[in-house]
DNA sequence: TAGTGGTCTAGACCACAGC
DNA sequence: CTGTGGTCTAGACCACTAA
């Protein structure tokens, strides 16, 4: 009936979630010991480790030496939000994706600057617009720390967005999201085509790799065309 | 000088994430192969095993049968948001949180809600508005499904709010959050006391348990007083 | 077909927290 | 002290897939 048995560690992994998603092991209640399970499903302890180990990662279990292995009471919401790229979502929405370059501008940070880095660092401020269709679907205002992307310097970005640009040529990022809302101001409005002070929705990205400031973006959207959906699903699959 | 090697699959797993985050491990690059780890840190072959594994879980590497383990390329953005209780959050702000009720109704859900439920299943709408000082923080709008939650039928909610009330009456929960920007309607800005129109931030949650639906609710908020913060850290710790 | 990662075993020692 | 989870070993077989 069933397609599951594909690893006995998620099998194990599955039936415990189950237990304690429908609500019969309640927050609190002591889950069998290892070796209780490793007898139950016939395994060795590694198997059931893993298993409960995956759980504990995924905030369904807690696990206390001496004491066992108990269940969880959920604590704050977490949930993952998957930020796509641009392009990505304009022509998810069935729309042509256009990128527009407004301005590009070479100078020296200041400490008003959100990037994080010393006052006196060179920076790119780039500002741009990606378009859906004919419509403004959002406006991106953006800072490239030049010691950590020295290549940025050569790159007009007049036709590629700063954003797939960065991804390619940045290793690897750690990221800090801002999420908030705002009147939008008479620039960003003429920009968006909406009217002064209607509601958009901004998100602000801070990005690190291996600790040093990288870029820092500020994304504003017309509060009607857009939204963020997050999920939290308790053990992946 | 470092304390670092509590366990060797932390010490492998950040050894190699070091190298990706640094930008010596490009995207593409190849990592050595379970063996060559094995005898580059005398370990057994679970161990980096599980190291690799861990990478893999938090996308820094992706693993290919038969050809190896490869630097992963950055895609989505994802980052792990962090929902907090609204009491909490008044709080970190240094101020005095109050709770008040304003509508309590059962009624029989319609296909207009976004709870999911059938229509004509009981559901219990609660509105009510969460205080930080004297100034309105946020606006609550929820409704809980009586049939996955009988006992709320029995609360009033006059002095505690649905949220905390749920977190301990349901054993544990699947959540969805969309996020928006909207300009607050005629009710909404007297209760929050900001103009009508004015930018609100809101998050709209549905939550299940077990594949049921539990409760939906809208929490709206000034947009000057509420931000989201989101983080992606590569592989934790 | 050969070599990779995926999974699993049947042991082991250890640190640690509750008794 | 005792028993728990945390970690690790030195093997093993398998499925998959790139060559």
């Amino acid at each position: 009936m069933t397609d599951e048995p594909r690893s006995l560690h998620r099998r194990i992994r599955d039936d415990i979630g189950a237990q304690i998603v429908s609500g019969e092991w309640p927050p609190g209640y002591r889950i069998p010991f290892e070796h209780e399970l490793t007898q139950q499903y016939g395994c060795s302890r590694m198997t059931v480790s893993k298993a409960l180990g995956e759980l504990a990662r995924a905030g369904l279990i807690e696990r206390r030496k001496r004491s066992g292995s108990f269940v969880a009471r959920p604590r704050s919401q977490a949930a993952v939000l998957e930020i796509h790229d641009i392009r990505t979502e304009v022509e998810a929405l069935g729309l042509t994706y256009r990128y527009e370059s407004l301005a590009r501008t070479t100078r020296r940070s200041t400490d008003a600057d959100a990037l994080g880095l010393a006052a006196g660092a060179p920076v790119l401020e780039l500002r741009c617009r990606h378009m859906a269709g004919e419509a403004a679907f959002c406006l991106e205002e953006r800072l490239i720390a030049l010691d950590a992307v020295p290549e940025a310097a050569d790159e007009p970005f007049s036709s590629v967005a700063p954003g797939p640009w960065l991804i390619s040529h940045v290793p690897w990022s750690e990221a800090e999201h801002t999420i908030s809302a705002t009147g939008a101001g008479r620039a960003e409005a003429s920009l968006l085509g909406i009217e002064p002070g209607a509601p958009c929705l901004v998100i602000e990205r801070r990005t690190w790799t291996g600790g040093k400031p990288v870029t820092a973006v500020t994304l504003t959207y017309a509060g009607s065309s857009h939204s963020l959906v997050a999920r939290f699903a308790p053990a992946e699959r």
